[in-house]
DNA sequence: TAAGCGTGGAT
DNA sequence: TATCCAAGCTT
């Protein structure tokens, strides 16, 4: 390889932009927690609920006290309210399984609800200062492109882990930086639609660009249209119990005007299924805490 | 392995 | 306006 690392270094010190989880000693509470939120939500949208979500519940055992249904309201519109559940089971695991500190180790990260490759990695390396390659979606874009000569990178691959793991240099505090220099750049230069090649560190030594910027074949799927889904519904049966809570919501009274009572039904029918609402006699609520 | 899962801003 | 895209994860 020719080494992305020291480019990626030099630039990163200049370029990265300033944000929460990057000031000194911001804990591996907080960076689970903002990995989390950061899960298919742009940095913008994050920021603000992160911090009131920290603010309400300072550490895992905080969270794992309440009800699953109050982080669903706290994650608000921040979509894909799974993760909110997910985030709450987690801590229970943590204050359970851990002594309610964040644990260090990524296969004991990787047990934890809701923990995948990415997020496992980033609070090792992020939180703990550990080394691993961390690999997100900026990333295999960065890899693809500079690396490949790929206008976009393939499906995500436990490949794509050992190909980052090669150009991470030896010390854990630069190996450490290259991880956030290579999803930065993806994030702010390297970005899918417009990169903004004519500043990339990159540049001199991009694949992609040295071959003239080929198209890829992509036969990425097209996401499914939002507007009359069934995700859609969901979002929408969710919002009403939000606006409610902590009342519970008769069902009656759950979209009695959507124009497609069947698909309002099925998503009732699914977020219960989901554990995102629990339906007890003739009412609908967020859940509460377990029985047990 | 592929499908399903929210929401809002940018193009 | 419609589509794309966003620090992924689970089943």
């Amino acid at each position: 390889m020719p080494g992305l690392a020291a480019p990626l270094i030099a630039w990163y010190r200049d370029a990265a932009r300033d944000l929460p989880w990057r000031r000194e000693g911001f804990g591996a509470w907080g960076t689970l927690v903002s990995e989390f939120m950061l899960q298919q939500t742009p940095v913008t949208r994050v920021i603000p609920h992160l911090e009131a979500w920290l603010a309400r519940w300072p550490s895992p055992t905080d969270l794992a006290a309440s009800p699953p249904g109050d982080a669903v309201t706290q994650w608000a519109n921040l979509g894909y309210p799974r993760r909110a559940l997910w985030l709450h089971r987690a801590a229970v695991e943590i204050r359970d399984r851990h002594d309610g500190v964040v644990p260090r180790d990524v296969d004991a990260l990787l047990a934890l609800t809701g923990i995948g490759d990415y997020t496992a990695r980033a609070v090792a390396v992020f939180a703990y200062g550990d080394r691993h390659p961390v690999v997100d979606t900026n990333t295999r874009r960065v890899l693809a492109r500079a690396v490949e000569g790929r206008a976009q990178p393939g499906p995500p691959h436990r490949r794509d882990l050992e190909r980052m793991d090669a150009e991470l240099p030896d010390g854990i505090a630069e190996a450490a930086v290259v991880n956030a220099a290579a999803m930065e750049l993806g994030a702010i230069v390297c970005t899918a639609r417009s990169p903004k090649c004519a500043v990339c560190p990159l540049a001199d030594l991009c694949a992609w660009r040295a071959a003239g910027y080929p198209e890829s074949e992509d036969r990425r799927r097209r996401q499914a249209t939002y507007e009359g889904s069934d995700r859609q519904a969901r979002g929408a049966v969710l919002k009403t119990l939000r606006d409610a809570a902590p009342s519970p919501v008769p069902l009656f009274a759950v979209l009695p005007d959507w124009p497609d009572a069947a698909q309002r039904d099925r998503a009732i029918d699914s977020l219960v299924s989901d554990g995102l609402a629990e339906a007890i006699d003739d009412v609908l609520r967020l859940p509460g805490h377990p029985a047990s």
